[in-house]
DNA sequence: CTGAAAGCGCTTACAG
DNA sequence: CTGAAAGCGCTTACAG
């Protein structure tokens, strides 16, 4: 049988509520009974459960995460920065991946009103903000990650989206490269709004094709460039994936990279060093992202009021062959 | 301030028993009484405190994973495999990783004597599989997530390594190779022994390096075996890192993948359809692992004894252009 | 079919 | 410096 604190109570001679006193380190213990409790403490291997301090606590020292998926390519740079400091801080992690639909998002919403953890950290699923804002304004401490250009009410974490997009620009311009083809993701993220204002600032085109986040959208996108006739000595992807997907349809059509076309991506996923030629990208810091947000989240749980102004990261450009230095 | 199962009672003119025992559907409570709690549980948005609930029974009807790394290319199916499966049983994932090293194993063991789960799903950091088969032995239900080939003492999940291995070496002899240049994985993992040996059985070869599951691994291995002076016409690869840094070796070296040297993978991660040329490869089903070892477990946890015999599933050859079929 | 009471394993005023 | 008691929000014999 595992052992309780009434166990050690009975065992060192003293009530609960002293076992409890050393547990919580407070002051008002005598050394010696101090000394004498924590000897049966490693004697019994005894661990408070945390169910029951939970309950008499009021909190579960357990943050949430919720993801609309695991398997994006960057996802595992963002949870492993979000693990490490959550478990640093001696919290637990629960994780909820909205994959399921709205079945997930019901699983979801019980939990929280189960009051499962104390604070929650978000990328958000699809159509989610205002659920997401709702418990927000109930109560539930909440960081965004990747808040997608929506600014919205509450603590959030994001990079230099417009930032990142003029600086693909100007490694493009000093490469001597003028006329761009630009893919985008869906226009409905601001984060393409925000990528596109700041290369256009640069290196103005009106060869621009809305797509998907994906390779198959690059690959077409391409395609129809040429299919229109249309001349260009250079790509800005809005993603790696839609890159690597340009990239595949620029060998099919016989031009070199970099040679005749110069790509460059978004994100720096693990694929981007992988392509064939390795393609230069601008760099969003995912596990810093993540390990940002928790920090954040766990010092709003630690009483601090946070800011609803984003903590913006900065991008940072990473130069392969696909589009080298001037 | 939140409704509790008191709340409930009141206001629906019961005891807090009646309102359990409708909560937790049993049968012996009067319809209209029923209909009458379920109204208040609606009205109050009532939604048991799963801290309370998880204390008075003892179990927490949440679920640990434990991985070494959450940015292993593999790891995002795994990890979906498993969320979605837990998920749809209504229980929670508590996520440990243990990638700050013993720090991250304290906390880890901690959370177990803490009874913060009711079970483990476990990709086995190095070196724990001992405290992992004691906690085994101490009652924590326990399920490994790819064996590595070591067959340990309690339940596991598996797949065909050999049988992998061999249906490479298959592909190559039906494609004309004879020659061989294999590049492992670290030998002190039984897949690796696994998959060398059922390769070695089909298509034997005295050309085998030795190396880590990396990029630069593959690429110094063929660059090594150039340096030999010895003459291959494909390479097997132990994962599909190892095969994409042999495929950078090859191009540097002036070689053509598929019609100088094939070139067969292990795993199918991402990257593989995203190198020049894309990679064929022996495909690990990661997510049905997730999902099989998640079902074992609850199964388990639901009262079943679980075998400790590897559920093995099978791999499966996907073939692309680094090794055509003949 | 229903409820009073004890119990799960802790914490926390309160009193001394 | 220390302890008895109440309380956190549930479940579960037990009795009726």
């Amino acid at each position: 049988m595992r052992a309780t604190i009434a166990d050690v109570a009975r065992q060192a001679g003293v009530s609960k509520t002293t076992v409890s006193r050393v547990l919580n380190t407070r002051t008002e213990v005598d050394p010696s009974t101090a000394a004498r409790v924590r000897e049966v403490i490693d004697a019994l291997a005894y661990v408070p459960s945390s169910g029951a301090v939970g309950l008499a606590r009021g909190s579960s020292r357990t943050i949430a995460m919720l993801t609309p998926s695991l398997t994006w390519p960057w996802m595992g740079e963002v949870l492993q920065g979000v693990a490490d400091t959550v478990e640093a801080a001696g919290y637990g992690l629960l994780l909820f991946s909205c994959n399921r639909g709205a079945d997930s998002v019901r699983h979801f919403t019980s939990q929280v009103s189960a009051r499962a953890f104390d604070g929650l950290l978000v990328i958000e699923p699809e159509n989610t903000l205002d659920t997401i804002a709702e418990m927000y304004r109930r109560g539930l401490p909440v960081v965004l990650i990747d808040d997608r250009g929506r600014h919205p009410a509450f603590p959030s974490v994001a990079t230099t989206n417009r930032e990142g997009g003029a600086s693909a620009a100007r490694h493009l311009l000093e490469s001597g490269r003028t006329r761009p083809l630009v893919l985008t993701g869906r226009r409905d993220f601001g984060c393409v709004r925000d990528r596109l204002a700041g290369f256009s600032e640069i290196l103005p085109t009106d060869l621009v094709i809305d797509g998907e986040f994906t390779e198959e959208s690059g690959r077409h996108g391409v395609e129809r460039a040429f299919a229109q006739g249309r001349s260009f000595d250079c790509v800005f992807a809005h993603n790696d994936l839609i890159a690597a997907g340009a990239l595949r349809a620029l060998r099919e059509a016989g031009r070199d990279v970099p040679d005749d076309i110069a790509v460059v991506g978004f994100d720096d996923i693990p694929i981007a060093r992988h392509t064939e030629p390795p393609l230069t990208t601008v760099r969003q810091p995912m596990r810093q992202m993540g390990e940002t947000a928790a920090r954040l989240l766990l010092a709003g749980l630690g009483g601090k009021t946070l800011s609803t102004e984003p903590v913006v990261l900065r991008t940072e450009l990473v130069v392969r062959r696909s589009a080298p230095r001037p």
